[in-house]
RNA sequence: GCUCCCAUCGUCUAGCGGUCCAGGACGUCGCCCUCUCAAGGCGAAAACACGAGUUCGAUUCUCGUUGGGAGUACCA
């Protein structure tokens, strides 16, 4: 039978890097055995989730390319399934009504400290067993077992072992009478014929009450995976303030997706030696039981270069939108100026990411901004620089075919015909394109410009010449 | 505090008792190439946290220490 496996965020906050890979791992493990991948937004804190985040978390799914199967699925639309569980539950002595105050139970709960015990509920009402009553502190709690343990195989991390005196009596359902996490996600899991949990790693401590509620309810266990954390690059816990970034930050970042899932699968993951994965790659070869236990750290230097490798490998066709949209964003008008595929080209093994790459091309797109006083005065100022760019005007001039190629081509002809090297023409050439000492091979740089206005700079920098 | 988890170059990792004076990749440094900057090629520096065991033999197994992390909610 094919594996099921969810990706179940809290619509809370944008999806994040750890939550991509999450997302990620679930998605490859259902698509190399052939199952099925479910989304499923767990919105039952009503206080913190929002319909902006279930978008972002959409977007961001949907940018990656990680389709699913079903959903997206929301909890707060199968509140009446939690209840019918719930009363189930009730009737079959495994659940009872409690009625402590928020207040009390944290007092419970210093107290229990203040002992050097665990902090936990005391099963008061679950020796009470008093009867329902409408109460605005009533919660719904499991009867979880007293003795013996808890024993799971984690895909991950191997054989987890908890004792079940650790553990007490959940709440499932609240006061304002939604589920809780613990209870909802096990009653959605069954539902949803989930087979396969894999999750952070910060759920570990949830899966022993989970696994009871699962034989209470005389359900199969599923085989959990936990992924270890992605910390910051200093060590730290993601968080706001540091690296937690929007995946949808990455793409306005210049990132391309597949560069990212790349980046992201070998984060915690490795198949031999092998860097570089497709989608198809990575569909093939991963493996959940391979993923390591440790937490590892975000290095943005690798994924700028996975970035770039994309960018230099990928065909120029398919970036050029993405380069478009960022274009734009930088305030350049794509149709004023060369063709997006030409600048691919020209930029790709200068730069590693879109936004790096938009804002190189602006000198293409519209007129010198500022010029490198250094460059003009270093390159345009000799004697030599003025026969140089008289020349290689003629010789451009003299062009029919506007290729990199035949600019190419004119200059080195150029070279050859005043007896200098390259440099001596390429360099004012270069600051007459584009007022600085940097860009491009320079033939690239003069194509981009287009022959109108390559001449016409040429001219403007004549008048710099000293 | 308590429970659980983790520990190989700066970073991501390979290693599943001898083939390891530890391999690959990013990054760093050097050289080459060269019209600038890159890209590319070649090369270098760089790690088994510590201490006990087990064993003929531990990076690999066990325990402890230290150091990280997670949870300890009517958040997920």
């Amino acid at each position: 039978m094919p594996v099921r496996t969810r990706f179940a965020p809290s619509p809370t906050g944008y999806l994040h890097i750890g939550g991509a890979r999450t997302a990620l791992y679930c998605w490859l493990e259902a698509r190399r055995r052939g199952g099925a991948f479910v989304l499923r937004i767990e919105d039952t804190d009503r206080e913190r989730s929002t319909d902006a985040a279930v978008q972002a978390i959409l977007d961001g799914m949907a940018w990656l390319g990680l389709d699913y199967d079903e959903g997206p699925i929301f909890q707060t639309r199968r509140m009446a399934r939690y209840s019918e569980v719930a009363r189930g539950l009730l009737e079959a002595g495994k659940a009872y009504w409690a009625y402590e105050s928020k207040e009390e139970i944290d007092a419970m709960r210093a107290a229990a400290m203040a002992r050097g015990e665990k902090p936990r509920y005391d099963g008061h009402y679950r020796e009470l067993g008093a009867a329902y009553r409408e109460d605005p502190n009533r919660v719904l709690r499991f009867k979880n077992p007293h003795d013996g343990s808890v024993v799971f195989d984690d895909a991950v991390k191997g054989r987890v072992e908890w004792r079940n005196e650790e553990l007490d009596d959940l709440v499932l359902i609240r006061s304002d009478g939604y589920p809780t996490y613990n209870f909802a996600v096990v009653v959605d899991d069954i539902d949803m014929r989930i087979d396969e949990v894999i999750r952070g790693d910060d759920h570990v401590n949830n899966t022993p009450r989970q696994i009871n509620l699962y034989h209470a309810l005389g359900a199969a266990v599923p085989r959990f995976a936990h992924l270890p954390m992605i910390l910051g690059a200093d060590g730290q816990k993601l968080s706001k303030r540091h690296g937690a970034v929007s995946v949808m930050q990455y793409r306005e970042d210049g990132f391309l997706p597949h560069a990212l899932l790349n980046y992201l699968v070998r984060l915690g993951w490795s198949h031999g030696d092998q860097e570089i994965f497709s989608r198809a790659e990575m569909i093939a070869a991963f493996d959940i039981g391979a993923v390591n236990q440790s937490a590892s750290r975000f290095d943005l230097a690798k994924l700028g270069w996975l970035n770039q490798h994309y960018l230099k490998t990928d065909d120029p066709a398919a970036l050029a939108p993405e380069l478009v949209w960022h274009l734009q964003r930088c305030g350049i008008e794509p149709a004023q100026g060369p063709a997006p595929e030409d600048v691919i080209v020209a930029l790709r093994e200068r730069v590693q990411t879109l936004k790096e790459m938009a804002m190189r091309a602006r000198i293409w797109y519209a007129p010198i901004s500022a010029w490198d006083e250094q460059a003009v005065a270093k390159h345009l100022g000799g004697a030599g620089a003025r026969a140089a760019l008289l020349a290689v005007h003629t010789h451009l001039a003299a062009l029919t075919a506007w290729t990199p190629g035949q600019v190419g081509e004119a200059i080195s002809a150029t070279a050859a015909a005043l007896g200098v090297g390259m440099g001596k023409i390429a360099q004012p050439l270069r600051v007459a394109i584009t007022g600085s000492q940097v860009s491009p091979s320079i033939e690239h740089t003069v194509y981009l410009a287009g022959q109108r206005e390559a001449l016409r700079r040429i001219d403007v920098a004549l008048a710099r010449t000293g």
